[in-house]
DNA sequence: CTGAAAGCGCTTACAG
DNA sequence: CTGAAAGCGCTTACAG
């Protein structure tokens, strides 16, 4: 921990010049000159003189009065559906890792995927004077958005996409077809799906991404097949059971891990054994995946680096470059719950 | 979301001044007086159309200039192990809805319990001027605490304690004589502890109040039936691995459900049915718990309340009061991982 | 009851 | 190359 000399009041700009001798802009001057060569802003002795006494008296300058002149917080609101979800907690590492080498502090907070308590949040966040915001938990069809861009406000997309936006997510369509690739050369012919929270980019893309590209292999699937649920372990649950209701497929795929344990566990109230009877894949590889009794299949999806990449794009945005939406490549972890070949 | 009239600039308390034609002072004053009556601020009538106007303005002051004024930013910086870990994660969910009501914000920063990171972060935090530091993480036998009370910085301890600090806990050494009481009365006299990291409180006091409970009860267990271990699944299994060389308990304390998962994992791949051969019981009663295919037991924790009381406690450590350690009750969870009587 | 001034710690044209 | 001033948006004694 740096000691800034005394236990109490930081040291100043204005105490670096008494000390020197000299103005506290030419200190300013310097400290903001590139490094080594202080170009313009003093001479070169003047330059290292006062980078020596700031580095031993252990300056730090006051954000609440660069920020006040500048304009400008390096303060980033991150909103994510919950920070108890293993996912968004794995991409919020990402951003504060990016964050931190840029020198951006990051606020984030949870809106339990309530409109309200987005809007809520967002608010806070403004009121803050965040230079920005990265969203994790866009609903489709919201005017939140628009709002936004009327307001000005540079933000950026993470984890859930929405068309005309940068974003940075899993190609999750991708995914729903690497699911359906794998079940299909493993002799499976009747699938459902545990689909997620419709309002959801993820659910839609990989659950769509999986019909599609079925289809396309021949195969069949009736819509009601495709149950929307819940991303928590009781949503994949019932969502289970409704399947079960309707008829026995021979495999499951569901779009979100925990919803795929729920599943798992219903398969099992039924006597069925996962995967002997009934294969069963998740999305994310969380870490739990592979540790489970039975070990679970998974896409895994690069969460750090989709953290890391919104941080990127929002610097980009935030320079007033135009910003696309990024799809990251996920990848099939095959694994005990769908290993098995179909006779 | 509060519209603050364009989609541009911030309206400022001069902006509200030269509208109602009064001085910016007055209009501070005003916003600052107690809501309804503004004694001695100003007169009812002027207290009435400033407040009036902000409101109709959206006004909302800005924090950057009123940290620089008061010295107090109302940000409040949390450290963590990691936020990917579901009991941290939940702890600062309790914290986010704690500070949210008081006005103030929270950074939060995972350390990944390296003694090096935890003071990189902190400096961060520090120099963003935070108020004060919840700190999530702290190791027994590290220096960092008292130089942070040597440079008067206010904190509060969460999740973890340390002697003679103020701390938001769980009552750990009880959760762990609720664990012996129960697997006492179910007959169980082989037992062994999936005990944690040594440096963490949490560890500690699980595994002495079991130990102590235990043999209070009569029990008997040598120091080699505790075994230390890593937090996670990996760490839970490698400890199980490793208590099933020596001995085969017919019970298994672990100190946290991941690792109490982990030794789920491993006593299958020997073979061992949970629940029939040995019994489990794990700690915090994560959400999955409950979900798993054999429901493990474990112990609850208020995690939302641990988080809640470390950010009560972190003001009156701000108004100067002293402040002592807090240990919140947890309680049994039991479930079909050690429900069974033993014969 | 209200105004006017000073100042929190910084940055940034502008002179010289 | 360096100084001096103005100002970011607020608060807070101090007058009157």
């Amino acid at each position: 921990m740096r000691d800034n000399g005394d236990g109490g009041q930081a040291v100043t700009l204005k105490d670096l010049a008494v000390e020197l001798g000299i103005h506290p802009s030419t200190v300013s001057r310097v400290l903001h000159s590139s490094s080594e060569i202080a170009k313009g802003a003093a001479s070169a002795a003047t330059a290292e003189r006062v980078r020596e006494l700031a580095r031993k008296r252990g300056y730090s300058p006051d954000p609440q009065a660069m920020g006040l002149r500048t304009r400008r917080t390096r303060l980033l609101g991150v909103i994510v559906p919950r920070l108890s979800d293993l996912v968004l907690a794995t991409m919020y590492e990402g951003i504060e890792e990016s964050a931190a080498e840029l020198g951006v502090s990051t606020f984030v907070m949870n809106s339990l995927d309530d409109p309200g308590e987005q809007r809520r949040k967002i608010d806070i966040m403004l009121a803050r004077r965040v230079d920005g915001l990265i969203i994790g938990d866009v609903h489709l069809g919201s005017s939140l958005l628009q709002e936004l861009t009327a307001r000005k406000v540079p933000f950026v997309l993470m984890n859930r996409r929405a068309a005309g936006y940068p974003s940075a997510t899993c190609d999750d369509v991708l995914g729903g077809e690497l699911v359906a690739d794998h079940l299909w050369e493993k002799g499976h012919r009747k699938v459902s799906v545990i689909a997620g929270e419709p309002y959801a980019s993820t659910a839609i893309d990989r659950t769509a991404g999986f019909v599609a590209r079925w289809r396309s292999l021949g195969g069949d699937i009736a819509d009601s097949n495709v149950v929307w649920s819940r991303f928590d372990t009781a949503g994949g649950r019932e969502a289970a059971e409704k399947i079960l209701m309707n008829c026995q497929p021979t495999a499951l795929f569901a779009v979100n891990d925990f919803a795929a344990i729920g599943a798992m566990g219903a398969l099992r109230s039924h006597g069925l054994t996962v995967g002997r009877d009934v294969a069963v894949v998740g999305f994310n590889d969380t870490s739990l995946a592979a540790e489970l009794p039975i070990p679970l299949s998974s896409v895994r999806s690069p969460m750090l680096d989709i953290g890391r990449t919104a941080v990127q794009l929002f610097q980009r945005v935030l320079h007033g470059e135009r910003v696309e939406a990024v799809a990251l490549k996920p990848a099939l972890c095959v694994r005990e719950s769908s290993a098995q070949e179909r006779p």
